[in-house]
DNA sequence: CTGGCGGGAGAAATCGGTTTCCCGGGGGGT
DNA sequence: ACCCCCCGGGAAACCGATTTCTCCCGCCAG
């Protein structure tokens, strides 16, 4: 139990810094036991090359002796800018969302911004409120999937710029925008399914409010039409949601399950597998996203593979020019890509 | 009502609010068109109640019209307290610490706190430097699961306090801490393991820098004495990790296979079912955590489950009390449930 | 009628840095 | 030898709020 061992507490203590509250160090405290003002020690901290080298080396031990650490707030008010990116997602459980969230951090992080990550939990109306909210700790922000409808997201847009749009497209708004053609992975499921002889599929159905659910089952409709009976099945976005909902898939008759995305996917699998019916012998099984789970299990799942961590990168691309200044890059999206594995099959006759 | 008492200030001045810089719109812009001081319009947006009721209206209609927005960093400067609450994990892909992470977004965001995250990508050196930095721009910290060593972590207690710790013990520091009794789990999963007749386990080993890890493996060291042999296999702690770790865990002779965690069990079990070797048939594979995937997997993952959102709650409940000045809640231990589902049974002969 | 009391609101200090402005001095050019 | 320019560094304004201190005014009691 050895206390006050302090192996750095060391040459403080000089007679100058009495705190006035708390024990901060502040940079006039440095200022002043460094003898000089608290513009040189500002300019030593952030390495001018105004300021003498000897000088500059004796404000530096000083303010390493007393533990001087500048306060990120003051800096962040001073300087107009906190060095902060807010990012809002729908549900942070979803490791879609976190591989976004991975790209996002390292691109951002190499150029020394850090994230306010906020979780919406899958609520509109939550959405913009926390989305602005978090705008105003941050320079700037990542509206990553956003539920709100075209009409508020418009509206309130002038109140978290600047921004970036992922996995979205909103009419009207004039924000970077990083998709993902996801119609066109839709037609390469149906395509697959239709190859495999399946003529009834059943889609499990994400969240009412998610605009990529909508497209996905508005562009499974259209391609359905004259090759397979589609059945849509009220589901969600997690887990839970694929395994309660596999029993009604089946129940429609469907040989092949799409789901909403990789986590409803599983989950109907991981039903499918408690009752006996095999996968994918006699049903087939479809995910979107292509988390990385998807590759591990058994059977592994064949799903529309979506490049998420690019997604993240390319986000940052555009904010960061923006917060820069310059012109953010033009709009990007992404073609995703079939990824056949073991989870579609023949369909049985 | 004198509306006319010309504190307005600028008459020569075109009388227009002309933005020195950018067009954010201040308290004293505000101050300035409701024709009051700016503590006037402080007190009325933190809703004081000595500001006379009509006057408080005015201020608030006056606020709205000009689409006023308090500036976060300049209210966290003059109060002290920035509202935000920063998480530093090993691996945000992981979803026993999104887990931890939704439990303290649940409970701190009851109190207005929001989120910092921080991936320290599982380097213990890069660590303790974001958790600083994070702490900087934060009221409190939480360290899960930190992988430094314990030195370093006294060392540098005192520039990222208050700050609470999940999943580990250090000793010679101050912090609240919420643990979990790993040692209890690993006894228990080595009775399983014993009842079902294994004498050969091979143990998925985590990051040489967990501290978890290394309490597993020596845990199961201890038990394994006399009853079975255990070989350790090197592995690490993400999905791709356990899957190529599997063929030298067969290699060792084992008859079941207990990873780091649940995300390197189903790596394993990945690959396990890709050269045809069956579980539980042939091999009992074990993990830890318990994520939600684990119940939806074919086989159905055993393991012991852990309460990863209490993790997070209870982080919450010790630092949110510090930061109000009160004393935290003692030290909290969690004991873990084995969770036996379909990976495991009887040992091979 | 007057002193005391209290409530409402403004002036100014403060929070902890950054940055502009300005001044004194040394060096170089003519 | 003189003048100008440049450079290092201090004083002070500023960033956008909060909060203390103070003042003014009206009301009530003596």
């Amino acid at each position: 139990m050895d206390e006050a061992a302090g192996p750095v507490a060391g040459p403080a203590e000089t007679g100058a810094g009495q705190r006035r509250r708390g024990q901060t160090v502040t940079i006039r405290d440095v200022a002043r036991a460094a003898g000089v003002s608290p513009a040189t020690v500002s300019r030593v901290m952030n390495n001018r090359e105004t300021v003498a080298p000897d000088l500059a080396r004796r404000v530096q031990q000083t303010a390493a002796s007393l533990g001087y650490r500048p306060s990120a707030v003051a800096q962040g008010l001073a300087r107009g800018r906190t060095g902060l990116v807010a990012i809002t997602v729908p549900d942070l459980g979803n490791p879609m969302f976190q591989s976004v969230l991975r790209g996002l951090s390292r691109a951002a992080g190499r150029d020394g911004y850090r994230l306010l990550v906020t979780d919406s939990h899958e609520l509109p109306l939550e959405e913009l409120v926390l989305a602005q909210e978090s705008r105003l700790r941050a320079d700037g922000l990542v509206l990553c999937s956003p539920r709100s409808h075209d009409r508020e997201l418009a509206e309130l847009a002038h109140t978290i710029e600047p921004f970036v749009l992922v996995n979205r497209n909103v009419e009207g708004v004039g924000a970077p925008t990083v998709a993902v053609d996801y119609a066109s992975g839709v037609r390469a499921v149906c395509a697959h399914l239709g190859w495999l002889g399946h003529s009834r599929v059943a889609y499990l159905e994400g969240p009412r409010a998610s605009v990529p659910n909508r497209e996905r089952r508005e562009t499974l409709e259209a391609a359905a039409e004259g090759r397979f009976a589609l059945h849509v099945v009220e589901c969600g976005s997690m887990l839970e949601d694929g395994f309660e909902a596999a029993d009604r898939a089946l129940a429609t008759g469907a040989t092949a399950i799409v789901g909403y995305n990789d986590l409803v996917a599983l989950g109907a699998q991981g039903k499918l597998d408690e009752i006996g019916v095999r996968v994918p012998d006699q049903v087939s099984v479809v995910g979107f996203d292509d988390i990385p789970l998807s590759r591990y299990t058994a059977p592994r799942l064949t799903t529309v593979a979506v490049p998420q961590e690019d997604l993240g990168r390319e986000a940052w691309q555009r904010l960061g020019a923006m917060l820069r200044g310059e012109a953010p890059p033009a709009d990007v999206c992404f073609t995703p890509r079939l990824e056949v594995r073991q989870s579609t099959g023949p369909a049985l006759r």
